[in-house]
DNA sequence: TTTAGTATTGAGAATTAATCTCAATAAAAT
DNA sequence: ATTTTATTGAGATTAATTCTCAATACTAAA
């Protein structure tokens, strides 16, 4: 794993009085290894299916901690099942998600972020995160 | 109730087969006269102590249709409870969510909504619906 | 490197919103 | 009024997630 976020993690953990394990470095790398968006199941099927035993516990308790501090997004699509994506050091995008084959895709719009924190800004509210999901057809299925 | 809407409830339940029963309508007044974002069990709740007694089951059917025809809207803010309000008719809008009180604040952004629709045309995304959540700390818990 | 102290893990139980089951009932059609 | 068809409700079920707690693994001090 990249020193600099293995470094972050140990801060992190350090931080807050927890304690690096094999397992929370499992859960870790593999999400930096594979770049989608994951829920818990499968990243503890591939954790399993490496050799690499994490339980299904674990999973949970590492992806809210990772999600916390910043190396992890959690994504709700409205089905019941999170997914998270890591997230550190990379380019803020939302989503629009195909409504007939579930594919996600990325799009960024630095014009909507800008009237977002305007928006923000003129109701004084203090913005932390935000969600922007487009839900539709994608281009594949439309055909 | 309205009788555009009643008319139009009875068209939509006449086109899919389903029958006009008390406690369908019940549901719908219910939503019409407390315009706010409601979870199954307050509706539940509160038809019961007016009397009307719907069971858990037939609130949760019954705002399932009336969503899929547009009378309702569902909102899903992350703490894994639906939530329902009443939307035939008015504008659209989104929503903040203070991530301190619970207080949902309703924004409406026609820029943001233009932008979102260029976004769908120029990577040909058939957009059929929207979720645009901003999480932070309204005014009032900022003092 | 032992030891003491503290945090973590895993297996399965618990939780909880939402959905399902199906016999009794109510609405619509004839 | 009778027949046909859909609906209801009570409680069981589902499924993602969280919790429990005894056994285990880190960490840092001696
Ligand atoms: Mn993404
Ligand atoms: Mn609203
Ligand atoms: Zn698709
Ligand atoms: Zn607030």
């Amino acid at each position: 794993m990249d020193k600099k976020i293995l470094n972050k993690f140990k801060a992190v953990l350090k931080k807050e009085q927890l304690k690096l394990t094999k397992q929370r470095h499992a859960v870790l790398a593999n999400m930096i290894k594979s770049k989608g968006h994951r829920e818990c199941d499968e990243i503890y099927d591939q954790l399993k299916s490496n050799g690499e035993n994490v339980s299904r516990a674990t999973v949970y308790r590492t992806v809210a901690i990772l999600e916390k501090y910043g190396f992890l997004r959690k994504l709700e699509l409205g089905d019941g099942r999170a997914r998270y994506e890591y997230k550190l050091g990379l380019d803020h995008h939302d989503h629009m998600v195909c409504i007939e084959c579930g594919q996600i895709i990325e799009f960024v719009n630095s014009e909507i972020e800008l009237l977002q924190d305007k928006i923000c800004i003129d109701m004084n509210f203090k913005l932390v995160r935000h969600i922007h999901q487009l839900f539709g057809v994608c281009e594949i299925c439309q055909n």
